[in-house]
DNA sequence: TCCTATGGTAAACTGTGTTTACTACTATGT
DNA sequence: ACATAGTAGTAAACACAGTTTACCATAGGA
């Protein structure tokens, strides 16, 4: 089995997992492309055009998946009166309730998984795909 | 950092890299959604309504994905002889060129993965993913 | 024969993302 | 001071992909 299929399976079925019970969770107009805004590191604090850029999509495309998540509440873009016409993303309560709800599936799931592989090998699988990161390999 | 992204970055990276190299290659007509027939285990033999379960869309969704892959020349539906309405999938020359190549960039991912890592690590790494594929944790 | 299940196909609709075009503010050069 | 270029964001038109709804074709029973 190749790297690619090794990494992409286990990564769709987590992706899938988290809308799902996010959407149990009551977070129901939550779909796939509002997970490119929720991703590590969380849209708080940053400017839609960063955001833009680190999920790979146009400013304009972020911008509007930023205003069907301000209309649902979960955050809102204020200016930043530091700068000309930049603007800056906050969660409201509500979107600190996703985030945080999100961080407890992805708990769940590594526990699952640490029970699944061990505590040592899970402990070593996570390390090594943090070498993977820091390394210049995914640039 | 948590399961999700340490698994999601580099398997996005992947993906991106194989349509970029893909493209360049002269098989330009490819684009994203295409991947969700080329992933292993490639279409190759498979029924439409399979693919389609394998890449978690509709039925419909792959036939026009297999419809637009075959007007590129890449594969053709064959009628199954055996069950009623059955077709079957088939790689063309062109078809079988694009798995290969697929193939043969993921290969040069590998090779790269272990000269950072070392040999040793990113065998541990592709076993432990592989423990992850066989267990259910990402039925 | 009629009913159901399975596999596939077709068209309308929805939404998502890019392209193109524009506005607002800042900084720089003359 | 003014013109210009550069940056950040926004808006509308467009193209495309995926779902929904509906339908056709074959096989296997009741």
């Amino acid at each position: 089995m190749l790297i690619g299929a090794l990494l992409r399976v286990p990564a769709q079925a987590i992706q899938r997992r988290i809308i799902k019970e996010l959407n149990a969770a009551g977070f129901d107009e939550l779909s796939m492309p509002h997970m490119a805004v929720l991703q590590f590191p969380g849209p708080d604090g940053a400017r839609p055009g960063t955001l833009a850029e680190r999920a790979g999509m146009s400013k304009q495309a972020m911008n509007r998946l930023l205003g069907s998540l301000e209309d649902f509440g979960y955050l809102v873009r204020n200016d930043a009166p530091d700068e000309g016409r930049a603007r800056v993303v906050h969660f409201t309560k509500r979107g600190h309730a996703v985030y945080a709800k999100i961080h407890e599936i992805l708990r769940d799931i590594e526990h699952e998984w640490r029970a699944k592989l061990g505590p040592k090998d899970f402990a070593q699988l996570k390390a090594l795909l943090s070498r993977v990161w820091e390394s210049s390999l995914i640039g």
